[in-house]
DNA sequence: CTAGGATGTGCAATCGTTTGCACAGTTGTT
DNA sequence: AACAACTGTGCAAACGATTGCACATCCTAG
C-alpha cells in the first residue's frame, strides 16, 4: 500500500534517535540554524534514505497553508487559456505551489461550486480568469480576505490585483495600422460589455478613432453577446445591413474576426479586397487561414506567469498592496489587411 | 480572515448542543441513519446557517483519502489535451473529486517532480497522459499500489488500466478510404516508436496494407522522433528523396501532416493534386487549412471522461480489475484526399 | 419484574506536522 | 564564585475531522 512504506517524520526521528520536533526543525530552513550541524547532517541523511516527503495534508492542517491555489477559467479548450495556465504554473512552481484547475463555462453556479470545492481544500489563494466586471466571487474573496489575482479580465471592484493586457493600446495599434493603409471609415465589432475586455476594447476604439481624427459613425459599432464566431457572423451581417460604408473592421477578438470573414463572403465581398479585418489574441493557426489574420498578440504566457508570481507575493507578504498591471500587446500584420483601393 | 469565520464541526455541534462526532455522523450519508431524525434536521439547519464546509485537509489526514487526483500531461498548449482534461474533470466531478494538473513537456525529471509534489499532497490516484511504453512512473505507481489510469497513450507493462483510441482502426479507415480513391502506393510517416501511439499506428499501417493487398515497400515508411510539424517536414522530404513512387501519405498525426503539406509544396507538387494526405487527431482548425485536412477524429473528450470514471472506480473499489479499453475513432473526409488521376 | 438486546450518543484516540514553552547544559559577566 | 543569558533539544498541545468503543436509555421477552 502507498501509505505503508510512506515514511513519516517520526520514522526519521526514530532512526536518528532524536525527537520528531528536531527533525521538523531541520527540515524547515528557517529553524535549521538552531540545530547542531552534526544532527542536521544525520537527519538529512536518514530522511534521504527513507525517502521521506513531508505530508502536505498534515502540514496544511497545522499551518493553515496548503501551498495549493485555485485557478478558475471559462474553458480550457479555448486556445487562449492554455498558455495562461502554463504561465501560472511557472509563476507558482518555483515556490513549491501547485494549482487546482476548474472550468466554469462562464456559468455562475459552476463557478460557485468550483470555488466551494477549492476552498474546502483550503487553497491559499485564487486566480480568476473568469471575472465579470461585476462578480460575486470577487466580492466573496475580498470579504473573506482570500488572496486573489485576476488575470486576462479584470473587475470593476477596486483594491484588486490584476494582470491584464493593455487593450486600448492593442486596438490603437490596429487602428493606426489601418489608417496608414488609407482606411478612414473603420468599423468595430465589440465584445460583450459585461466583460472588461469587451468594454476596454470598445472604449479604446472610440478614443483612438477620435484622437486620430477618423470618422466616428455610430452605425459602425456592432455589438455581440459573446466572443464567438457565431456572434461575429451575426454582428458583421448587421453591420452590412446598416448600409453604412466601411472599408475595414476591427474585431474584438479572433473568433469574431472569423465570423466576419464568413459574413463578408456571404455578402459577396472579399477580404482584404473589399474589407480589411483585424482580430485580437493571435490564436494558434490564425496564420494559416485564408487570408492569414492580422491580429493583436497578447502575451498570454507572461500574463499567467505574472499572475502566479503576484499571487505568491500576496500570500507570503500579507500586507502587500493591490496593483493593477497591464502588459503590452503587439500587432502582427498578415494578409487580412491591405491598402484601400 | 478567511479562517476566522470558517465554521468547524465543533461550531455546528455547540450550536445544536451535541457532540462533534454526532455532527460528523449526520454529515456522513453512511452513518446518518443511526441518528435521531430530529437531531439530523437540527444539525443540517445549523450547518447551513453557519455555512459549514468540511475541511478536506483535516478529513484527508484522518482518512488518508483526499478526493484529489493528479493528472500528468505533456503540454496543455497542445490542443489535443484540453478536451481530455475536460473529460477527466467531468468523469471525476460527479463524485466530488478534483484534479491537480501538471505539464511535463515529456521531460522525465519534470514528470518525477510533478508526481512528487502530487504525492506529497496525498493524491488518491493518478491519470497519465504522458506514458512512454517503458515508463518509470508507471512502475512506481504499480509498486506503491497507487491507483493509476493511462489515457491516450498506454504502456507496455501489463495489469494497466488504460483508455486509448483504437489506432489500428483509425489507420485502417484512412487506408481503406485512400484505396477506394484508387491509391495503391501509400506512404506512412510514423510517429516515435517510444510512444504507444506511434508504434500502434505504424503496426496498424503495416497490417492493413498487407490485408488490403496494397504495395508494401519498405521505403514508403518514414520515421520521426517527435509528433511535430518540423519532423513531419523532414520525414516527408526524406520520403521524396528515396525516389520511391507514392500517391498518398498517411501521417501519424495532424502536425506531421502539416509538415508534409510543406514538404509537398517544397517539392513542387500539390495536395491533393499529386499527393493525398491524411492526418490523425482532427485538431481544431485543420478544417480551415488549404486544403482542409482529411483526418481521423479521436474521441478525446470521451477518452478523458472514461479515464476519470475508471480512476474513481479503481479508488473506491480497490480490487476492481485492470482493463485496457479502446474507443472507436472516426474518419473525417475533407479536401486533402482525392482520387488518383 | 428483571435480564438482555437494541438504539442513539458521547468519549477519546488518532492521522502527521508545527511550534510555544520548559529545561537542561554551557558560556559569559561581574 | 554566583548568577544571568544563551543554546540546543524535548515535551505536549494544537489543527479539524473520523471512528472504535463504552455507556446510558429504552424496549421487549421470559
Amino acid at each position: 500500500m502507498s501509505n505503508r512504506n510512506r515514511a513519516t517524520i517520526r520514522d526519521v526521528a526514530d532512526r536518528v534517535g532524536v525527537h520528531p520536533s528536531t527533525v521538523s526543525r531541520v527540515l524547515n530552513p528557517a529553524t535549521r540554524g538552531r540545530i547542531t550541524p552534526e544532527i542536521v547532517a544525520k537527519v538529512n541523511e536518514a530522511a534521504a534514505e527513507l525517502g521521506y516527503r513531508p505530508n502536505q495534508t498534515a502540514r496544511g492542517l497545522r499551518t493553515n497553508r496548503t501551498r495549493t491555489i485555485g485557478v478558475l477559467i471559462p474553458d480550457i479548450t479555448n486556445p487562449l487559456f492554455p498558455p495562461i495556465i502554463r504561465g501560472i504554473e511557472d509563476g507558482l512552481g518555483a515556490n513549491g505551489y501547485t494549482a487546482i484547475l476548474g472550468n466554469t463555462d462562464n456559468i455562475a453556479t459552476r463557478e460557485a461550486d468550483a470555488v466551494g470545492a477549492m476552498r474546502a481544500r483550503q487553497i491559499d489563494g485564487l486566480i480568476l480568469a473568469t471575472a465579470r466586471r461585476d462578480d460575486p466571487i470577487v466580492d466573496e474573496c475580498i470579504a473573506d480576505g482570500l488572496p486573489l489575482v485576476l488575470v486576462n479580465r479584470t473587475a470593476d471592484a477596486d483594491g484588486m490585483s490584476s494582470i491584464v493586457n493593455d487593450d486600448a493600446l492593442g486596438i490603437a495599434l490596429a487602428v493606426q495600422h489601418l489608417k496608414k493603409l488609407g482606411h478612414t471609415r473603420i468599423a468595430h465589432i465589440a465584445g460583450p460589455r459585461s466583460l472588461s475586455t469587451g468594454e476596454a476594447r470598445r472604449r479604446g476604439f472610440l478614443e483612438i478613432i477620435k484622437s486620430e481624427g477618423l470618422e466616428g459613425d455610430q452605425r459602425l459599432i456592432a455589438e455581440t453577446t459573446a466572443f464567438s464566431e457565431d456572434e461575429g457572423l451575426r454582428a458583421c451581417a448587421a453591420l452590412f445591413d446598416t448600409n453604412a460604408a466601411f472599408t475595414a473592421i476591427v474585431a474584438a477578438n479572433d473568433l469574431i474576426a472569423l465570423g466576419a470573414y464568413e459574413a463578408i463572403s456571404d455578402a459577396g465581398q472579399s477580404c482584404p479586397g473589399h474589407v480589411s479585418v483585424t482580430g485580437f489574441n493571435d490564436m494558434p493557426f490564425v496564420d494559416r487561414l485564408t487570408p492569414p489574420l492580422t491580429t493583436v498578440r497578447i502575451p498570454h504566457y507572461e500574463l499567467g506567469r505574472e499572475a502566479g508570481r503576484r499571487l505568491v507575493e500576496l500570500i507570503e507578504t500579507p500586507d502587500s498592496p493591490a496593483r493593477a498591471t497591464t502588459l503590452r500587446p503587439e500587432l502582427i500584420v498578415r494578409g487580412s489587411t491591405a491598402a484601400v483601393t
